[in-house]
Order: C-alpha cells, then sequence, then structure tokens
DNA sequence: GGTAAATAATTAGATATCAAACCAATTGAC
DNA sequence: GTCAATTGGTTTGATATCTAATTATTTACC
C-alpha cells in the first residue's frame, strides 16, 4: 500500500521557479501526477463494483449516456461521451455481443446507426448508478462541500487552459 | 457531514440526494468525470509535445524518474513510477529498442536486470523537463496558488479515501 | 442528372495499462 | 544438501483509447 500521505503545505512548482540543474520536483507535488493517480484511483474502484455485473469502464460510459437518452446515433454517442468514434465502435461491438444495446440502422439516411438500449441494458441502471454514488460518496468523504466545489471549479479552469474543449458539451 | 453547499458555481452531487427516478446528474459535476477530463487533457498536452522528441507517455514516466535515478531494477521502477511489472517491462522494451536504456543482468543476483540511461536517454532530460513545466503553466495560468495548494491536497485526500476500500462493500 | 464534397461508420494499427499465469534464480527450513 | 517458498521478470490475453485510412451513403453544385 502506498503510504504517501497528504501534507498540509506542500509546495506547488512552477516552471519558472525551476532549473534543469536542479532536482526533479516529486511527483505528488505535480498537478498532472496527482489528477493522474487520482483517476486511477476512481477508475479502479469503480471498475471493482461494475465488474461484479458484467460491464467494463468502457461500457459505462456509453450506458449512462444512453440511460440519459437512447436512439442516438453512434456519431451523437461519442460527442456526449466525450470519446473518439472508433472508440465508440469498439464500446458498442462489446455492448451488442452482450447484449446490452441494438444497432439500427437509419431508414432515412443509411449512413447512420441509432443505438437502443435493450432491456437488459435499460435495467443496469438500477444497479450500476448506486456503484457511482458510493465510489463518488467514499472519495470525498471527509471533505468541506465548499472545498469541492471550488476544487471542481479550479479543475474546469484547467481543462480550458490547457484547450480542451470537451468541457462545455 | 454536511450535506449542501455554498454555491460557488456548480452543484456537487451526493449519493444521499440522488434517487432513481431523478435525471442522471451531468458528467460535468461529478468529480470523477472532472477528473478524467483533466487527466487526459494533461495528458494530450504533453504527449503533443514530447512526440516531437520521439518520446510517448508510456516511456516518460519511466525516463522522468530514471533521470532522477538509474541504475534500478525493474520492480523498484515499476514502483517509483506507480506501475504495474508488466507495464514497466512493455515500455522498457520500447525504450531499449529506441536506444534511451540498457539492461545490464545483475551478476550478485542473476533474477534481477538493472535499468541504465544511455547518453542519448539522459540527454532527452533537457528537451523534455521545460515541455512539462510548460504544459504545468499552462493548466495553472491565473490559478491563485494557495488555491492550487488547497485542490492538490484533496486530491491527495480522495487517493487516501479510495485507497482504502475495505469497508464500503 | 452526374460528379465532387461532406458525412457516418468502420477497419487497421499503435500505445497504454492491468491481472493471471508462468519461468528462473535465490533463500530458508529442515 | 535438498526441496519448498519467495522473489524478479516475462508472456499472454484483455480492455481502453487514439490517429489515419477506408467504405458507404447522401448532399450540393454545375
Amino acid at each position: 500500500m502506498p503510504e504517501r500521505l497528504a501534507n498540509i503545505g506542500r509546495k506547488v512548482f512552477f516552471a519558472s521557479e525551476r532549473s534543469l540543474g536542479q532536482a526533479i520536483p516529486p511527483s505528488d507535488d505535480s498537478v498532472g501526477y496527482v489528477v493522474r493517480d487520482v483517476h486511477r484511483a476512481f477508475s479502479r474502484s469503480l471498475q471493482a463494483k461494475i465488474a461484479a455485473h458484467g460491464v467494463s469502464m468502457g461500457q459505462w460510459f456509453f450506458l449512462r449516456a444512453l440511460w440519459d437518452e437512447d436512439g442516438l446515433t453512434q456519431r451523437e454517442l461519442s460527442q456526449r461521451v466525450g470519446m473518439m468514434e472508433p472508440t465508440t465502435v469498439t464500446a458498442l461491438n462489446s455492448m451488442e455481443r452482450r447484449g446490452l444495446v441494438e444497432r439500427v440502422r437509419n431508414p432515412h439516411d443509411r449512413r447512420k446507426v441509432n443505438i437502443y438500449l435493450t432491456p437488459k441494458g435499460r435495467s443496469l441502471r438500477e444497479v450500476l448508478l448506486p456503484c457511482a454514488a458510493e465510489v463518488s460518496d467514499l472519495a470525498t468523504r471527509g471533505i468541506e462541500p465548499a472545498d469541492l466545489a471550488l476544487a471542481i471549479d479550479l479543475l474546469h479552469r484547467m481543462i480550458i487552459n490547457l484547450g480542451d474543449s470537451s468541457d462545455s458539451l
């Protein structure tokens, strides 16, 4: 088990403070690294829970979008989920294989394929949403809501700063 | 545990506030989703810069650890970088192929393999570290250092919260 | 109406990542 | 000294994700 602990008052590095002769700033102190670790912690945690119901992370994102609205085309789905289209194709392939969704060729525009949840796919909502809620609650346990809100806001700003526009969808 | 929060822009969802009949909380408001998006934004941004020097993200993490100290065994490297050993093996394979590192079987314990940077691998430091600094600076532009420090601390706490996952199932 | 451009989905090929199974060398218990 | 347990590394097979190229269909312009 990693025993790196939160020590308050950690130093934050900026490029202007560094020079190449100096030591590399420890990973723990770099935003990028911490974000990566949190992402992996979330991912592992949710994955462990939903795998029990035969659903993988790749499928999770698409299921979530489809619970909100199904009958979307693959392109629309990709945009909502924030993935590239080939990713969507492979995710939907596995979901179709497991009987969670159905592909229906659009009769008015035969290029399009509309995706519909099967009853099985739809019913997973009741089991899977609570899993996500558990993970979220576990992660934020003991954290002041106001602090959390500030952090989320700040993370949004980083996304914008880094020039990723998938934030505003 | 406080349930509501001061409205700094966005609402933060807790499991206790949700019920299945309600709409799925928008991705933008969920910590997990935002963290995922920030992670991908960082990753894409750094990747774009270092790819110009023929280095991939998978190699980056290991290079960074090796710049700090080389001659480590693969297991030690894995631990420092926070990756599983098979990941380390494949990363080192590609790095060896590109002449960035050298594997040297340890003569005192022939199970171990010590990893050493080649001059080429070592010299990349001067080009690549500034790339990371640029990304970090770009991401945190316009953000108060104190706020950033708070957010980083909070993210560390989430990692810890998600780490000891024994009691919620 | 016929072709060029655009759009939707897919395939192909690459990187990144992990868990589980596996080999090979070393250490420890007797 | 021998054999079982441990340790270090690798292989295998799976998921996740992207870019670039490909196929199929539709729209738009002369």
